[in-house]
DNA sequence: AGCAAAATAGACTGATCAGTCGGTTTAGTA
DNA sequence: TACTAAACCGACTGATCAGTCTATTTTGCT
């Protein structure tokens, strides 16, 4: 594992647990087993620091989401396969956050906060464009509510982030079945228009 | 108005505006127009004075929910007389974000920050009892989906979040009776079980 | 009026911390 | 082996800021 790893791994974790304005350079260094200097050698500020592990987070997520929902770009495509590929999505960021508790909680805190650039959003953004593509199709096809595509990606993220949180409190209810299905079934009907 | 509102009103703004941390207590007093031993002799603390304005912002934004949305506590209620109730909650909620931007913003940034102490928090929970208590009949109704109380009143919160920095964004939407209709059913659709 | 308590003022300080700097070690390469 | 560049080290510093302290003014009460 490279020094800088080592320092995004501390960064991570002291960041979600003191905050960004509470972790001194000093206390990350220490607890990477680094010296001051080598941080600064690798990220020319604090700030650098949370954009770099703002986007090493985001695209980790981000591979893990397309491995299975993969989103088909041609041809006509029944509700069904629109709905499975869906729930694909939906099922891939819970089962993640899962096991990245640590991940979840640091773009829970920080995804929203001044101390991401614009520049690092934007990066992100363009990669999450083929996930955002299958609601635009939910739209077209008359699937889902005629609304702003924004507002419907917001009102989904939403919905994800609050039942991470409530999964990551009570990772067993995550096991029952039934409550999962039921979770989803809100979650498909807040955007379905039928 | 009292210099202790003078300073909760510049805290607010500053605080929005460039965070917690990035806000000098000097910065605060100068923009309220009062020296640094008042805004201290007011507030023992800085911590404090994000807390006491924690609680200013939550009482006004309650107050203005339950003007309309009384709760009624016996007899038998109509899944009609229900959803009327919760669209009064879901209404009022947004129309005040919309004319209290500021406070909106504050609590979107700072009520789930670390700043805000968990005797805070309790004094908040207690009084917003009343709303939930809507939520906890829906369920024992069946109307709602048969999920922890916790889940749904979080997951509900976050709809109208996402819908409140939609709105604000785009003012002129809400203005519009068949988009607010929709919102409001993604909205319904995403607690009913039917 | 006379008194006490509360409110206001702002200069000052001790502690903290991001980032620097000059130097040493390691890795690559010819 | 010899040379270069990158990685690494940690003591140090200049600036910032929360909160203190002492003094002054205002308020309310008898």
């Amino acid at each position: 594992m490279s020094k800088r790893d080592q320092i995004l791994e501390a960064a991570l974790t002291l960041f979600i647990e003191n905050g960004f304005e509470k972790t001194p350079t000093s206390a990350i260094s220490k607890a990477a087993g680094v010296a001051t200097g080598t941080l600064f050698h690798h990220f020319k500020t604090k700030e650098d620091l949370i954009n770099g592990l703002y986007l090493e987070v985001k695209f980790a997520l981000l591979e893990n989401l397309s491995t299975q929902a993969t989103a088909q770009t041609s041809g006509t495509h029944s509700n069904t396969n629109l709905k499975t590929q869906i729930h694909g999505l939906w099922f891939n960021m819970i089962s993640w956050v899962l096991v990245n508790p640590k991940e979840f909680r640091f773009l829970a805190q920080f995804g929203e906060s001044a101390h991401i650039a614009s520049s690092t959003r934007e990066k992100v953004e363009q990669a999450f464009g083929d996930s955002q593509a299958l609601f635009a199709q939910g739209v077209e096809q008359g699937v889902f509510y005629d609304l702003p595509l924004e507002l419907l990606l917001s009102l989904s993220t939403s919905h994800i982030f609050a039942s991470c949180n409530y999964f990551l409190q009570q990772p067993e209810l995550w096991q029952d079945v039934k409550i999962q299905k039921k979770v989803f079934a809100s979650f498909w009907k807040l955007l379905a228009n039928a």
